[in-house]
RNA sequence: GGGUGUUUAGCUCAGUUGGGAGAGCGACGGCCUUACAAGCCGUAGGUCGCAGGUUCGACCCCUGCAACACCCACCA
């Protein structure tokens, strides 16, 4: 085709392909140490929300990091000391759980090797899988600080984390007690409350009869969601106000299934109206039953191993059965002795466990707590006082609900992977907190003769993590970057972790900085598929940003979401909806297209829906800029920057909406409207830039049509709106407008080496013009006008039409001299004539600037009713404007209260439209008597 | 049960002190015009969830309702 014939005489130029562009320059950016601090400047710190050392990357975190490198880089650009630090997390859990997935793939159980052996596995899993997300990020453009790359378990960070343990416990600010706490019978841990998930199932109420214990045939009848753990009971309460009860209470009831006595206890947690208004109590194994116990001092009975099996405290007949086991022979026991009174069907909340997915037990164990009140008191303060802001606000609700009514925090977990606890107990059962063994016997005196036994918990993930912002500088030393960059500037977060993280963080950086851990807390939407789904691995409508980036096959992607699912049957249904949302698999956008989409869909908004063609029309937009880039570079290859220069008005119009731009985009960044500043920027690009400057221009450069200071002035002013266009984008799309930049020519650039460290644009008053903006306003609505009836009329572009004007002013007459040129090749004009007051105008196609008249003679080009239906449909919505102005105008409250401004406003718009529907409705007339 | 948020064009979403309803994508029509067909030009399409209230004037402020989403706490 011609089309494909004519792209081969343009294989002089360079198409855009991300590919060739954006490793190439991170690898120099990396090399040359741009990503470091210059040590100049008011210092701009932020921390990296670190992930997971073996974890990779996935949207959301490409979400969240692409918009800390636009504010990395813009304020880098703007002169700051900027330091992004980098830093992985250790991750307990999940990395325990890969690990011993693993050694069960070799056949090993983790228990046969040890824990030394395991934890060294753990140590050689992060070696080699912790590259991976380094290589994400960099392919992401993120401009890091990678020597200074830290560890959540690495030296310096253990050392903090000690340093923190031991001065809270010598505080009294950690205790070690027997309590109950969520626990995950399959990774054998406590988990704390935020990583339990409880989610809605169908289950059962079952009602059961307990005799009492008196040979009076009396009885009562508990309901129960958990019949198993009646097992371990130790009363049955009711409300000590319920006449149904009232004489029962203090008397006993014979445990069915077991020979225990247990007593009716009276307590105000029960509920009358709910079931028969009876609870079973069983202290061991529930959250509120433990509380009744504490007020009655009931015995807890534990009938529960550490993995969820009956113990040796049950009836032996139960021993040894798993719980769900157990559940159904304590029903058929008491079915068959006739005990079982009702099977009601019965919607409940079941507890799961984040990581592992399995039903978690209240379970009674010793556990490490951190006494949470005295720090968590400072942590409200702080946002209370405004010292540190949510953005957006709201989310210091969140924060508020959790923190007034937070609970001790259980900070150990029976997992080998983490943060030892530092504590030793002697045989007697002492225990002795210090660093390490040697400091422990110093500091409690022990002589070598005293046997010591170190605890073998490790920390909860989030303990190191809470460090995270001043143990990562340096902290306990005062190191130069502690006080160089602590506080951070802002920590950018999903909403998600607010409890988990930010407020540990807040709390643990009061208590051992008296600094604030960051000043802003800019809290992300959860990035979403196109149907508004979580992404997820067992959901399979995850994606990976490295393939938007990169591209990936339909296959491939299919591959890649059934492959190691939970439930292998999903696989179908997966490929399926897969294989409909993704038929061509996913082309190679690149990062730019990509980051550009994320700074566009960062809108206040809770939840993002992620929708592939954004991305799509944002690759196109970078396609856009790199082609008129190339439009720039074609026509000032002898451009001379010491000749004399003359600007036009289009040079002076585009410099002023430029300045217009860079000020709105300032006040995005400063405001966190990542998707205002991506808008403001598409749209000085595309809009203003593309569509009409380069257009505006072509007669300016060609080599006939303006003098040689105009044509270098407007050569000029190509040359700097481009170059300050590509600083301004620069945050956004980093990696082509360095390669654009890089040939930007030396006597626009003004030095440096790369875009990164050239100063961002400033707003500068003095270069808004607002008469150009004027001419140009008038300019465009001619241009506008012309290509409407040209588009209405069906008009080919290529056709060039003559063009009339009349009733114009004299500044019309004025302009239109002046822009004679312009207007032919934008309108593609044959002819432009002015027509002079008592001129015999033609028929023609209508549209108006103000008074004048732009028309477009209708003979041979032009159909009667198709004009008519043009005007009509003008007319029309003219008419209505009017009468909408026409009741504001006519009510005399409004002339009354409403500010001079608005009136005069309505009053001036009343009499253009009279005056515009009176010209219309006359051309109408004239069209139509033909 | 408590809390927070959302509801604007076919879809996804902007709308910043209350004063003429917008964008992108999609749809439709025209165009290979020499930076870009990954493009250009034009057009259509909205009772701004519903009902009240405040106001000269409400997408915007207040009240109530509905639907949806999320979070927290959960009655065994």
């Amino acid at each position: 085709m011609y089309n494909r014939a004519s792209a081969i005489f343009k294989v002089s130029m360079q198409k855009y392909q991300p590919q060739d562009i954006e490793q190439k320059w991170y690898q120099i950016w990396e090399d040359r140490g741009y990503f470091a601090p210059s040590g100049k400047g008011t210092p701009y710190s932020i921390a990296i929300p670190p992930p997971n050392v073996t974890g990779t990357l996935h949207m959301g975190h490409a979400f969240q990091h692409s918009l800390v490198d636009s504010l990395i880089r813009f304020q880098r650009m703007k002169g700051k000391d900027t330091l992004w630090q980098m830093g992985t997390d250790h991750a307990g859990i999940s990395t325990q759980i890969i690990v011993t997935e693993q050694l069960e793939r070799e056949q090993i159980k983790a228990s046969d090797i040890g824990r030394e052996k395991f934890v060294e596995r753990a140590w050689h899993w992060k070696e080699e899988s912790g590259g991976t997300i380094s290589r994400q990020l960099r392919r992401l453009g993120a401009s890091l600080h990678w020597e200074t790359e830290r560890f959540t378990m690495d030296e310096g960070m253990s050392n903090a984390v000690l340093e923190v343990f031991t001065r809270l416990y010598d505080e009294g600010l950690i205790y070690r007690g027997k309590r109950l706490v969520n626990w995950d019978p399959v990774l054998k841990t406590s988990i704390s409350d935020l990583e339990v998930e409880s989610i809605d199932e169908d289950g059962n109420l079952w009602h059961i009869r307990y005799p009492l214990a008196d040979e009076s045939d009396q009885s009562i009848v508990v309901a129960t969601t958990r019949p198993e753990t009646m097992l371990g009971d130790s009363a049955v309460a009711v409300h000590p106000d319920d006449e149904r009860y009232k004489h029962l209470i203090g008397q006993s009831i014979r445990l069915p299934l077991t020979d225990r006595l247990i007593p009716i206890i009276a307590d105000h947690y029960v509920d009358k109206e709910f079931g028969s208004g009876c609870v079973k109590i069983t202290p061991a194994h529930d959250f509120n039953d433990y509380e009744v116990g504490n007020r009655h001092d009931l015995p807890l009975i534990n009938i529960f191993t550490e993995e969820a099996i009956i113990n040796e405290n049950a009836p032996s007949a139960y021993q040894g059965m798993d719980r769900f086991e157990a559940r159904k022979q304590v029903l058929a026991d008491l079915e068959q002795a006739g005990l079982l009174v009702e099977t009601e069907p019965h919607k409940m909340a079941v507890p799961r466990g984040e990581k592992s997915g399995v039903v978690v037990e209240p379970y009674l164990s010793d556990q490490w707590f951190v006494k949470i009140d005295s720090l968590a008191r400072p942590a409200i303060k702080a946002v209370e006082d405004g010292d540190i802001e949510f953005i957006p606000r709201n989310y210091e609700n969140n924060y508020f609900v959790w923190m007034r009514n937070i609970q001790d925090w259980c900070i150990s977990r029976q997992q080998w992977w983490g943060h030892q606890i530092p504590a030793w107990y002697d045989d007697d059962g002492n225990v002795y907190v210090a660093k390490d063994e040697a400091e422990a016997r110093t500091k409690y005196s022990l002589s070598d003769a005293v046997k010591l036994q170190r605890d073998e918990d490790v920390l909860d993930t989030w303990f190191s993590s809470a460090l995270w912002t001043f143990a990562t500088l340096g902290w306990p030393d005062q190191t130069h970057a502690l006080k160089t960059y602590h506080p951070t500037d802002v920590m950018v977060t999903g909403h998600d972790i607010i409890t988990f993280w930010v407020s540990r963080m807040i709390m643990m950086t009061l208590k051992f900085t008296d600094e604030l851990p960051f000043k802003k807390v800019y809290v992300t939407g959860l990035v979403t598929d196109a149907e508004g789904q979580k992404m997820s691995k067992s959901k399979g409508n995850g994606l990976d940003p490295l393939d938007i980036i990169d591209g990936i096959s339909a296959d491939d992607l299919v591959e890649k979401r059934t492959n190691h699912l939970l439930q292998p049957r999903m696989a179908e249904r997966i490929a399926k909806a897969t294989r409909k949302e993704f038929p061509e698999g996913i082309a190679a956008h690149g990062t730019d297209a990509l980051r550009f989409t994320f700074y566009a869909i960062a809108t206040r908004s809770r939840t993002i829906r992620f929708d592939m063609n954004r991305v799509e029309g944002y690759s196109h937009f970078c396609n856009k800029l790199w082609n008129a880039a190339n439009f720039v570079f074609m026509n000032t290859k002898d451009f001379d920057s010491t000749g004399e220069m003359e600007y036009s008005v289009i040079d002076r119009w585009i410099t002023s909406e430029l300045q217009t731009s860079i000020k709105a985009v300032a006040l995005a960044m400063d405001t966190y409207r990542f998707d205002l500043a991506a808008k403001e920027i598409y749209e000085i690009v595309r809009d203003e830039f593309c569509d009409w400057y380069l257009e505006l221009c072509k007669p300016l450069i060609s080599t006939e049509g303006a003098s040689k200071t105009q044509r270098r002035g407007t050569q000029h002013t190509l040359l700097k709106t481009l170059e300050t266009l590509l600083r301004l984008a620069h945050p956004f799309l980093p990696f082509m407008t360095e390669e654009i930049w890089q040939q930007i020519p030396e006597s626009i650039r003004r030095g440096g080496d790369t875009i990164m460290l050239r100063p961002y644009p400033e707003f500068d008053e003095d270069l808004v013009d607002a008469s150009a903006s004027d001419d140009l306003a008038w300019l465009k609505e001619i241009v506008n006008g012309s290509r409407n009836i040209r588009g209405e009329m069906d008009i080919s572009s290529s056709r060039e039409i003559p063009i009339l004007f009349y009733n114009g002013s004299a500044r019309d007459q004025a302009r239109l001299t002046q822009y004679e040129q312009l207007l032919r090749t934008l309108i593609r004009a044959e002819s432009l004539t002015w027509l002079d007051t008592d001129a015999e105008v033609p028929l023609a196609a209508t549209h108006l600037v103000g008074d004048m008249q732009v028309l477009v003679p209708m003979s041979g080009l032009i159909d009667k009713d198709a004009e008519i239906a043009r005007l009509d449909k003008e007319i029309d919505r003219k008419t209505k404007e009017r009468s909408r102005t026409e009741n504001k105008i006519n009510n005399p409250n409004f002339i009354e209260k409403a500010p001079q401004e608005v009136v005069q406003k309505e009053r001036n718009k009343l009499t253009e439209l009279t005056s515009t529907l009176t010209k219309l409705e006359a051309q109408k007339e004239r069209v139509a008597s033909l």
